[in-house]
RNA sequence: GGUCCCAUCGUCUAGUGGUUUAGGACAUCACUCUUUCAAGGUGAAGGCACGGGUUCGACUCCCGUUGGGACCA
């Protein structure tokens, strides 16, 4: 290895919803990148026109701010840069390293289809590279759409990959793709090319699906005399049945993990230790963690399945490691949602100290938090049926007389006063918790009682004591 | 169909020939703590796909089979 800066890039495609799969291979290239000082480079793949979309540019940019993945170049657009694409095309072609295909892409299809029916290999046979110059002639000037093929040099590939280990390809096994289609946009293996020797990536980090297209690339490396990047490709992230996380699979754009309540720093963590694992049983990291103990050399082969309830663990564990001021913030958002505005700090705090170690969203926890300022308890009818009875409406009037009385409402003398009453009435002093839980919340579980009542305030616990004991 | 990639508990993984009765985490179950629910603590169950080699010795190396996955304007 040599002291050039290492330079790697993330370059989606805006065709669609931003999805972790993309996420994950994003935060790969920046671990890396931070890991070693060097540059990130964000390059937006956008020559598939008719695909591309505004929106999901915007959702790209957006996502990756969110989930802290700062790029420190770009983002370059595939689509400005279409001049470059033709000028190499046209060096090539003057160089006949490449030769135009005037072939109709649906009639190779169709006889590609045909092959594969009769389980026959099939492969582009050069017919138009020995065209005639007659002929190619006549074909311009009857204007026939003509695309640009690339000659594969007769010699094999190899290469070794950082994950994978050493790769070879025989050039019988690859035909001559095309470079150039016939409305004048480069295809992805030759545009890549093009933009990874011209931005000076050196490492090319990206999902294994690109193996396949590796060798084609380097034989592009190769013709246009640019110097050859590594390559690293990592493991796919895989359903719950196994295929390729895609839309089938629900809930997979970044947004809906968003939407769903899942914090960024959990999101990357977990994220981080699907397909990598730093050893030595280390699982929550932060980021300065991440970037220290990154390597590619320690990212896995296989596959990995994507498992939400990990995912919805760790998001637990960093809600209930975050301080009550910064979940706050996260919270008010979800809250404002559903037009709950918290205005009363010191109490919102004291809220989220009880409600956070019990959930594992912030959907979750907006619907806990929410309990405390809503007008009425929601109440589950069983846990009524249960525990408000005649008797126990009884002991709740005398409860509420007592709350009554209270000058200094707090947690300390709320259970004094119910453990008094209790042993006075010679009960157990659950006996009284349960019913008084779903007077005041409406249901049998949720933060401990007495720090409940005091949360809730004097006037609203009477007041709901009442209601329950008309 | 061709080419390529992969294979440790249900899931994410540690493991680079002997330190291993294969370690951790999630999920599951039990116990514990407790006014409930969580969290925490303790513990249980659960895995090297299969078959051949190589070797004094294979989860670890090689080959094959099976299974899964990806790519092929």
């Amino acid at each position: 290895m040599n002291n050039q800066e290492i330079r790697v890039r993330i370059a989606p495609s805006p065709t669609g919803a931003l999805h972790v799969g993309l996420v994950r291979s994003a935060l790969y290239n920046w671990l890396f990148a931070r890991h070693n000082n060097g540059k990130f480079i964000l390059r937006i793949e956008d020559t598939d026109v008719s695909r591309s979309t505004q929106e999901s540019v915007q959702a790209i940019i957006e996502g990756f701010k969110w989930v802290g993945l700062d790029w420190d170049e770009g983002p370059y657009f595939q689509s400005q840069r279409l001049n470059i694409y033709r000028a190499y095309a046209q060096k090539l072609l003057d160089e006949k390293k490449a030769y135009y295909c005037y072939c109709n892409p649906e009639e190779l299809e169709s006889e590609r289809q045909k092959a594969w029916q009769k389980k026959i290999p099939w492969r582009y046979d050069r017919r138009c590279f020995h065209l005639s110059a007659d002929i190619k002639a006549r074909y311009d000037k009857e204007n026939r759409p003509k695309a640009l093929r690339f000659l594969i040099p007769n010699e094999t590939v190899i290469f070794d990959d950082i994950i994978h280990g050493t790769i070879k390809k025989e050039p019988q096994d690859i035909e001559d793709f095309i470079i150039m289609r016939a409305d004048g946009t480069p295809t992805y293996n030759f545009a890549v090319v093009i933009d990874d020797a011209e931005m000076r990536i050196n490492y090319i980090i990206r999902a294994v699906e690109h193996i396949a297209n590796t060798p084609k690339q380097i034989l592009l490396y190769k013709a246009l005399n640019f110097p050859i990047p590594k390559f690293a490709h990592l493991p796919l992230i895989l359903g719950t049945d196994k295929k390729k996380l895609s839309k089938r699979h629900g809930a997979l754009s970044l947004w809906e993990y968003k939407k769903a309540g899942f914090l960024p720093d959990a999101i990357i963590n977990f994220l981080a230790l699907l397909g990598w694992s730093p050893g030595h049983d280390i699982e929550i990291m932060d980021r300065k963690q991440m970037i220290e103990l990154f390597t590619l050399e320690k990212v896995n082969k296989a596959n990995a399945i994507f498992d939400i309830k990990k995912l919805e663990w760790m998001n637990s564990v960093y809600i209930k490691n975050m301080a009550s001021e910064k979940l706050g913030k996260e919270l008010k958002p979800f809250l404002n949602e559903i037009d709950i505005m918290p205005n009363d700090d010191e109490r919102f705090l004291k809220i989220l100290d009880l409600t956070k170690v019990r959930v594992r969203t912030l959907t979750e926890l907006r619907d806990m938090v929410s309990a405390f300022y809503q007008k009425e308890p929601t109440f589950d009818q069983q846990a009524v049926n249960k525990y408000i009875t005649p008797k126990t409406k009884e002991y709740l009037k005398l409860l509420q007389s007592r709350f009554e009385k209270l000058t200094d409402f707090n947690a300390l003398n709320l259970e004094n006063e119910l453990r008094n009453l209790a042993s006075e009435l010679n009960i157990k002093a659950a006996e009284l918790v349960h019913p008084c839980r779903v007077a005041l919340t409406g249901k049998t579980v949720g933060p401990p009682l007495f720090e409940t009542i005091e949360l809730l305030g004097k006037s609203a616990v009477l007041e709901r004591l009442n209601n329950i004991i008309q």
